[in-house]
DNA sequence: GCTCGAGTTGACAACGATTCTCAGCACCAA
DNA sequence: TTGGTGCTGAGAATCGTTGTCAACTCGAGC
């Protein structure tokens, strides 16, 4: 898995799959999916969507989420709930990371730059800080003549219920 | 992208997929793919992967290796490289990451642990050591009672070719 | 209330990276 | 030569994800 980067100014280079299904609707306008932004409107798939995030704290592939709200009633198609959550990683509401299959998961989180330590038996994810990381992060990208930098980084073990 | 640790004793958690193609006819011996450890053999094709893959120093995927193979006059299956890549990366003689995408990318690389910073403009590549990110790593476990950890972590940037 | 335009949905189709399948080949020891 | 094991590769299959588009929803303006 890779860690979000909340304060990064990346922008996706992967243009081939980041103009999708929402590329030609959307406002161009940035914000909340759940927010009543311009131009975006506060479904009952969104709000399902964003309700069913904050039911969990480890990360939940978007399939997973599917099933999930399915059992709870909220039925939302499957590309709705990935346009969704695409959206809510967008605005930084959820972190997207990768597993190492390439597998995209989700978990709701807080906005502040950090990183996750998730335990590899049982999923469980813990939010972390690293000031010392980030200075380093810099201090060494600086030392090779790298700007605008930006990082991922990811921790694993096993946590004290599972060990 | 996501860096490779190699001084981790992950095992893979796909058990669905890495059972793979190599599961039945392999003897199970843990070697590197071009050393000829008991069980593995230095086919043509294996050599000739390796050998491409010290023809550069930025992340490549499956499919663009192979295309470079086959550029060089060394036809080899697709499926070929994808397993001699798994199995160079599962001797740590190469790195395998993942794009934001999802995408598995490989680049040779050194067996000591390291992290990568690469500009996110022409994907120059730079191996660098983080002592200090070990020991931030371990003592925050410590501090959640996380025990056999390991870590991930990449940094991006924009170099001075690009910049 | 009606119309229109923009936003959105969702089932199914499509895509693309990756892995599986299996007949056939390669190699080596007996 | 035989038998066993390792390996290949083209085409099939898999699977997570995204595209498509008819239909629906909603709100502004008349």
């Amino acid at each position: 898995m890779t860690s979000t980067d909340h304060t990064s100014t990346d922008t996706s280079t992967d243009g081939g799959t980041d103009g999708g299904t929402d590329g030609g609707t959307d406002g161009g306008t940035d914000g909340g999916a759940t927010k009543g932004a311009a131009g975006l409107r506060p479904t009952r798939q969104r709000l399902a969507v964003s309700a069913a995030m904050e039911t969990f704290s480890d990360f939940r592939s978007a399939q997973e989420i599917h099933q999930l709200l399915t059992r709870r009633g909220d039925t939302v198609g499957l590309a709705t709930v990935y346009r969704t959550l695409q959206r809510l990683a967008d605005a930084g509401e959820v972190d997207r990371v990768l597993t190492e299959g390439g597998e995209a998961v989700y978990r709701s989180c807080s906005t502040s730059h950090h990183h996750h330590m998730v335990c590899r038996v049982c999923g469980t994810t813990v939010e972390i800080e690293g000031p010392e990381v980030e200075d380093w992060a810099h201090r060494v990208a600086e030392q090779h003549g790298f700007t605008d930098v930006s990082h991922t980084l990811e921790i694993f073990g096993t946590c004290t219920a599972c060990a």
